[in-house]
DNA sequence: TTGTAAGCGTTATCAC
DNA sequence: GTGATAACGCTTACAA
């Protein structure tokens, strides 16, 4: 057995593998992190030696020594499965290609003393840095916290701006009033929407981005087709309970994600309206969700994973770069399925 | 990535904390990490120092010197994300009582160097212990490559038992056995059975349970009934597709996970079948897509989260200890909901 | 181009 | 009970 592990031998070190290579460990530190100066020949020495006893440098050590870290953070707060599923999909797959590892966290909003779970985590583990999913990219706790310690930190879909603050975002409102005019060029005229997550950032501005396709249209905004709803399934169930009880129901509803929409479904389903016959229904996502339901979902396409990649890459980018993107943009994309069509069709 | 909040000052260290409480280092640690033989006043300077100074140990430096790691890893392959979900949320709650951090990474049982990925990752971030989920808890290579590195870790649901390694599980073949007897109490002889992944290791226990379930009613079991899938929506979809239109088709089918139950649902509707009428439909896990189909799913609730949660606690459980359990079997709950009736109801 | 030596912030080994 | 001092495995000035 060529590798000491399992019979109590110790992993090899640094210096094992310069001896074996017969250089210095600086000359290994240098190979392996393709530092310059240092010959093809010696470099392939210590490639060799490297190989021979299956040696990985100790990340801790590495940390500690260089106070850098090669763990990124990525913190949640309980949104939908398939959400924090997409996003560390992507995140792990940019870690990957740039060396990192990824360290997960849940937090409440709720919570006591988050602020300083939050600086906790980030000083006791020494983070690269920290991703920040939404509703907590909009936690004025956490984002205090947060600039205190230093440590740079990427917010997923924020609400509000902040100055010198790395951003990965889509154009929600954009989005939403692609998605209402899609529903206004089917012929709909009274649409309902279910307004998401009052603390959330992207809420506010599907609800913007509704309201603006409306008056685009020249259709005058009925507020009693405007609910709340908090991004769950069971808020999406009362939302459309109130909207399919008014005496002038709405023909077409727009949930602000798809958990409420497959709500809206089910909800329509037990009023006896068939979909989307009577009432045509959208969401906002593309999660799993929307394409088990029946019928299948007309939604957006929010390219949750590659917005995870991208703020990996922005931590990636050394901190000092002045001309890195501070804001990214990413494309959201209709996706037309069979839950909407022409109204009494 | 610097480490000194804003203003450039570093954050103290044990050196610090030993000075403006007047001791060593030795006793700050020592009252750190609840040592013995320090009196109660010498504590409480130490305490109120790190409390000005809102001290917190460097998770590297105290993992360097004691080669004991703070952080536990958990490896996915790609299940549904609610799945994922679960677990993490289960794992992460334990981790916070227990003082510890969890590191995520993704690996697919068919990629190139699976068992040297799982090394280094062992290896280069020194993980205190890893849990593995299925179906990487069956996976020959994450197996050895896990035995070699000498690293502690803990599988869930595995199919195959091993000597010497802990295990948490739910009893499969019992829960199929329970849900088919359900299926079976309600009238139904012509149950229909879709197998889940191959390689997954409880897919052969549920299957298993199955035929236990139909031999003790007395039912012959037909090979016609019992298809194959692959836990994805979309085999489940080919597998209804291959039931239903059976000459002789089942009154029931019970799928192997939820997704794919869901996509029997579909398919059904689809033939212009009513569930429950027509067709008893019935699924395994208690995702939340079982509640998000119409009709509701009955299914068996598997505790995904105490699983995760339990397995944590075994791993943080001090290895010397002879009589810790190994194996930890939780209690599965069938959840009866509106997919499943008497046939011809 | 390569090597020496001094940390990094803890824990651990002994003395006292 | 408490405290110097040496590891731990690496990076990084600074020499050579």
């Amino acid at each position: 057995m060529k590798r000491g592990s399992m019979n109590g031998q110790k992993p090899a070190n640094i210096h094992d593998v310069a001896a074996h290579a017969g250089v210095s460990i600086k000359t290994v530190s240098r190979v392996l992190n393709r530092e310059p100066n240092v010959t093809p020949k010696t470099r392939d020495r210590v490639l060799d030696a490297v190989q021979a006893l299956s040696y990985r440098p100790n990340i801790f050590a590495r940390s500690l020594a260089s106070e850098r870290s090669f763990i990124i953070g990525v913190i949640f707060d309980n949104p939908s499965a398939g959400y924090v599923a997409g996003i560390q999909y992507g995140a792990l797959a940019k870690c990957r290609e740039e060396g990192y590892h990824l360290l997960v966290e849940v937090f409440s909003e709720g919570e006591k003393d988050l602020g300083e779970r939050v600086l906790t985590l980030v000083r006791e583990s020494l983070l690269h840095g920290i991703i920040v999913t939404p509703p907590l990219s909009d936690s004025p706790e956490v984002l205090s916290a947060l600039k205190e310690s230093g440590t740079r930190f990427v917010r997923i879909a924020p609400e509000r701006a902040m100055p010198d603050t790395l951003e990965v975002r889509i154009d929600d409102a954009k989005a939403a009033f692609d998605m209402t005019s899609h529903l206004i060029g089917l012929g709909h005229r009274r649409i309902g929407f279910i307004i998401g997550h009052p603390g959330h950032g992207a809420a506010n501005q599907r609800f913007m981005g509704y309201k603006a396709a409306l008056e685009n249209a020249g259709i005058k905004l009925d507020p009693k087709l405007c609910v709340q709803g908090y991004f769950s399934y069971q808020s999406g169930m009362e939302a459309a309970e109130r909207l399919l009880t008014l005496k002038n129901r709405p023909t077409a509803i727009f949930a602000s994600n798809d958990d409420m929409a497959a709500a809206v479904l089910s909800t329509a389903h037990k009023h006896g309206l068939r979909t989307p016959e009577d009432l045509s229904v959208s969401g906002f996502d593309d999660t799993l969700i929307a394409q088990v339901v029946w019928p299948k979902l007309t939604t957006c396409r929010q390219p949750i994973a590659e917005m995870a990649a991208q703020a990996v890459s922005m931590l990636a980018q050394p901190p000092a770069d002045k001309d890195a993107p501070k804001e990214a943009l990413l494309e959201h994309e209709l996706v037309i399925r069979e839950s909407t069509a022409a109204p009494n069709a």
